[in-house]
DNA sequence: CACGACCCCGGGAGCGCTCTCATCCGACTG
DNA sequence: CAGTCGGATGAGAGCGCTCCCGGGGTCGTG
């Protein structure tokens, strides 16, 4: 059915050897004449060599293979666009798996990217609280280390391997003194999923802040990480404590879906309620009002990841991202 | 280096081809003894066999590549996670590419799944009004086919293969009767590239609205489809004519932008411009104000293209995707 | 008790490619 | 003119795996 190197060799009168070396070294010497023939072929064939048996003759290793929670989710896809950047700088093909923070998921695609033989493997976002879960992860992601491999994680510091990790903790306890500052004291938290380390980083934060400036924060409610959760939680929080004078959510996602459920109920913000986000993703300066976030170098994370993972010298080491505030008109003082 | 099947049986004491038995097809008939031993082995080594060594010995082909122009784009992050709900739902990894709208790389993505051996192929984005490239990708795809690949391409009809087709110049043409009917007579259109045929489709649905309306359609300017680029069409725009009374975008992410700048200058939109986009993203209903547009079910797209390039059984068909109009709040008659 | 049927297991060829090594041709030198 | 050297080409092994096929063991039956 599909076309093979020996029909090439067949059709341009040389030896399989031969059209090999036109293939891919092209540096080597092959008579100009019979390059040649062989291109002519090779053109005339549609020929493309099989990957899997080239790997398989000579294991070189080119793809890069990165497990993420959803590319749809714009805080991926922003990582994934550094990713890509720096693989595509280095001439490697990426290939781009969505756990949808199924661990299962994660553990499958592990195994089927070390099957694949990808040179380098890259787990990018938060992790769980499951030490099970973890040590099997962690005994499959060391095997794949063992037989050569390079493994780099973004956000997770549970893991083996080089890590650019982003201060969570601390851009949360920033973000909060900036709040708790400006005089707020009843304020509603909407997290993310217990589960993720990035959940509880993020929460830490904020909680040290309130201690350090004597507010008190009873009401975190728990909700997927996504606009619809935040929308939820949202209105959650709204029919316990119609009071509030803030709310922080723990990702972008959230906040614009606190946002809309504020809009829904006719609530201003920040007028009567202000907002804060998280991860300063591309739409948080586009709604209204204006989200006022902690800004992660999502771009720039997914280009170190990968310069990490492909920089096959140095043993595992982490590098951390800043995260800064990006105060934008969601948040004012309480009236 | 990495752990092969050899090791496996050695450890086992048992043949290759007993290993082999027993990681593939656990059906056939394995003493439940040697299986243990085996099982043991496998997990003691960590074993996972060579997906590429297993390709070339019986080339079952499982993955499915999808060359799109940029995932972190929203448009092409919900039409991939269609694409990843029917390709998981079917025991497929997908592989994901990013061309950048670059012809060339999208050329070479196609080679390197190919040579990836690749089950399916999927193309999705718009096509460019280039009959060379047009050609040469056709050659590409059509040897692809003849060696028993499937094809199927979102939003491109020039190419091979199945197609699953958005209705881009009926949903113009209805946003366009819909705006025209208002009363909007000095209208400004921010288009993408006009190499696109997405553009020229979009736009000739529009004219096709304004010529039946008896409206004239002066004010047209290219830029890229992003956000950046409809906050520049937008703001040239505006100093060529400052009395436009709506601009339509041909994507949400340049509408966005138009939003982004109207705001910056202090016009007020819709009261004194009317802007409008194409696409539905997600963020459509949470920028302010909420942004008309025209719907398009992409990541039921996705989902429809993945199941035409998987379905083994028929020739090349094609599908529509309606697109139908959403009224949302940033398109007002003008006053 | 002997013969055949059946079933597991292992041997080994072969998938498409690469790469080492031997061969062969031409050219150059003494 | 003969001998040698260099460089291009082809033959063939081997990468890790699958799968066909044959050998031997077990069980049942006449």
């Amino acid at each position: 059915m599909a076309v093979t190197l020996a029909d090439v060799a067949r059709l341009a009168g040389v030896s399989p050897a031969t059209v090999s070396r036109v293939i891919n070294d092209s540096a080597k010497k092959v008579a100009p004449e019979l390059r040649e023939r062989v291109l002519a072929a090779v053109a005339q064939l549609h020929y493309v060599p099989n990957a899997h048996a080239q790997n398989v003759a000579r294991p070189r290793k080119s793809a890069v293979g990165v497990i993420v929670h959803d590319v749809s989710d714009p805080y991926f896809a922003e990582i994934t666009r550094g990713l890509q950047r720096q693989a595509g700088a280095q001439d490697r093909l990426l290939v781009i798996c969505n756990s949808y923070r199924e661990p299962e998921r994660e553990l499958a695609y592990v195994a089927l990217l070390r099957a694949q033989q990808v040179h380098a493997l890259i787990l990018a976002g938060s992790g769980y609280h499951d030490d099970a879960f973890t040590a099997r992860l962690n005994a499959e992601l060391g095997a794949y280390q063992q037989a050569g491999g390079r493994v780099a994680v973004i956000g997770r510091h549970e893991l083996v391997g080089s890590a650019v990790l982003p201060a969570n903790e601390q851009g949360a306890y920033d973000l909060g003194c900036r709040v708790f500052h400006q005089g707020h004291r009843r304020v509603g938290v909407i997290a993310g999923p217990r589960l993720l380390t990035t959940t509880t980083d993020r929460l830490t934060g904020i909680r040290r802040a309130a201690t350090e400036l004597g507010v008190r924060l009873d009401h975190v409610v728990h909700a997927d990480f996504t606009r619809d959760g935040g929308a939820l939680a949202t209105a959650e929080l709204l029919d316990t404590v119609p009071d509030l004078t803030a709310i922080m959510a723990l990702n972008d996602s959230m906040a614009v879906g606190a946002l809309a459920t504020l809009r829904d109920r006719g609530i201003p913000a920040p007028d009567q309620i202000s907002v804060t986000g998280f991860d300063d993703m591309p739409i948080a300066r586009d709604v209204t009002p204006a989200l006022t976030t902690v800004r992660l170098p999502l771009v720039d994370m997914g280009d170190r990841a990968m310069a990490l993972a492909l920089d096959d010298d140095p043993g595992p080491l982490s590098e951390r991202a800043p995260a800064t505030v990006v105060w934008r008109s969601s948040c004012t003082p309480p009236s």
